[in-house]
DNA sequence: TTGATTGCAAATTTTTTGCAGCGAG
DNA sequence: CTCGCTGCAAAAAATTTGCAATCAA
């Protein structure tokens, strides 16, 4: 059985390009094979990067449109960080959209939003808004960071 | 008594400038002039054309300059909904966080958070995360858009 | 063959930076 | 007088666009 969700994933998106007639080309492919394999949001420049590292060479504006291709076809979710440039995610059915966004590393990890959905609504329906999705964002420490600034500390003062 | 809101706060940055030194020019104060009168999330480009209808003439690299350095301050929070740019809003104390964006006609409604305060911290929690500021998003259709569109539908309805 | 895609380079857009001259303290 | 600020223009950085050559179907 082919349990690589990666691999299926591209395929399915071969059969969505064959279905509105539209060429399978292989830089398309490349770059959702390498946006399917990655479990962390990439930017423009991280999946050049990557494709040049598998020694496939595609050119930025390509890299641009097959994301834009894919996001249209819903194999992918587009992010802004707030960091000057988009990342790009894989969309998987029941998505988080909910990130822990680390000040101090900067990683991003991702949460279900079930546990805030009710109140989401409830909010959404005060002010007569239709929400279509919703996003949170908390933005603070992680616990890595927390943990080595608490090490430093206990350090610091042991050595008085 | 002086209850204008944006004067004070005006007052308030030239004495944290004086505080630290900085000399008070016309175009900083113009420029936290334009951004405490308004009571919207203006761009670069809305402040600009704001100084430029009062007759104020300023440089788009000082209104940069004189945005950060009232975000530095304290006065003024930074944030970017997607469009490609940034929007700078008056930071009042005990700010709602929460934005309801339209898709339709781009308009941002805030809200507070504190009902869904509860639920964040408890996300926190969980992934020991420590959270210093939240925001949350709700993308979809505000109640304007929805009643054009519903009065619309109504009228096609009638015309049959 | 046909029409969409690709690559490259040029164009756009937002934001930053360098620097000579001005101005507040 | 001394720094820091201002304006302008150039530089950066991310993304988009125009177009001839290429390629999947």
């Amino acid at each position: 059985m082919p349990a690589d969700p990666a691999a299926q994933l591209a395929e399915r998106f071969r059969r969505w390009l064959r279905d509105r007639h539209l060429p399978v080309t292989s830089q398309r492919d490349m770059v959702a094979q390498a946006v399917f394999a990655s479990d962390s949001q990439l930017s423009v420049d991280d999946s050049a990067a990557r494709l040049r590292d598998r020694g496939v060479n595609v050119g930025l504006a390509t890299i641009y449109r097959a994301l834009d291709t894919l996001v249209d076809a819903g194999f992918v979710q587009a992010h802004d960080f707030g960091e000057g440039f988009r990342r790009y995610e894989t969309r998987k059915p029941g998505q988080p959209n909910g990130f822990l966004i680390c000040a101090r590393c900067g990683r991003v990890t991702e949460f279900p939003l079930d546990s805030l959905e009710r109140g989401l609504a409830l909010v959404a329906d005060e002010h007569e808004f239709a929400a279509e999705r919703s996003r949170v964002e908390l933005h603070g420490i992680c616990s890595a960071c927390r943990r080595r600034d608490l090490g430093a500390l206990a350090r610091a003062g042991h050595g008085r």
